[in-house]
DNA sequence: TATTAATATATGATTATCCGTATATCAATA
DNA sequence: TATTGATATACGGATAATCATATATTAATA
């Protein structure tokens, strides 16, 4: 992870929105940003793995789901720039839109473990 | 200018090395950005005048000479998002690279200012 | 005014990025 | 084991980024 690198990630409005709702919300499925982001399953899929081959995010397996979360182990560097960059994505109306729509129940996962 | 386009500015190597180097020494010539990244003319100008439309960075000429600042206009999220980035971006090799040759007389202007 | 130094821009080629669509993989379950 | 839901990847096309080269512009000066 290089800074161009890590801006590069940032770069990108479906990247920049996934990196800031999982820096929000901790931890979310793939349906789940799917959903909340209001875009195709390939497309936030692809763009995850490049998050994700950066090194950037995390992924773990739950059953038939796919968890994603803010690697917790990045270089020490890297986290004053994503908390303020962060925060200044928290303040766009793109993001509290996304932030409104992952509020509500959208995936079978999260139904069934309502139910 | 809006988080990701912000990024995008800082995403490309060229462009992160000059606003870095600028954010250190204040205010630079065309012709010392030049000396200093060790690239071709044409290329630093692109990218200072990509710099300049969004408004990152600001120009003034002073006779044969177009100087360039950071932008001391910019909105109030950018700031502590840029000191973070260029914080990192010092700590890099080429960096002090960078810097090491803007230390060194390069261009007319300098050696006139001295003679 | 002709020339030179500094800077900017135009052009065309190359490469990278992003996307939609289709399909593959993987886990759960009927 | 056949099917379904969730996720990943392959493919092709469109668009954008980047660059080297050549040329234009601007200001200073001979």
């Amino acid at each position: 992870m290089t800074p161009t690198l890590l801006f590069k990630c940032l770069s990108d409005d479906t990247r920049l929105r996934c990196v800031t709702l999982l820096h929000k919300k901790g931890k979310l499925c793939v349906c789940e940003l799917t959903a909340a982001l209001d875009v195709s399953q390939p497309k936030i899929s692809r763009h995850l793995a490049q998050l994700r081959q950066c090194g950037l995010l995390l992924d773990s397996r739950e059953g038939q789901w796919v968890f994603y979360q803010i690697n917790p182990k990045l270089p020490d560097w890297v986290y004053p720039i994503l908390t303020n960059a962060l925060a200044a994505a928290e303040t766009t109306e793109q993001f509290q839109q996304d932030l409104t729509r992952s509020e509500h129940i959208e995936c079978d996962l999260l139904i069934e473990s309502i139910v």
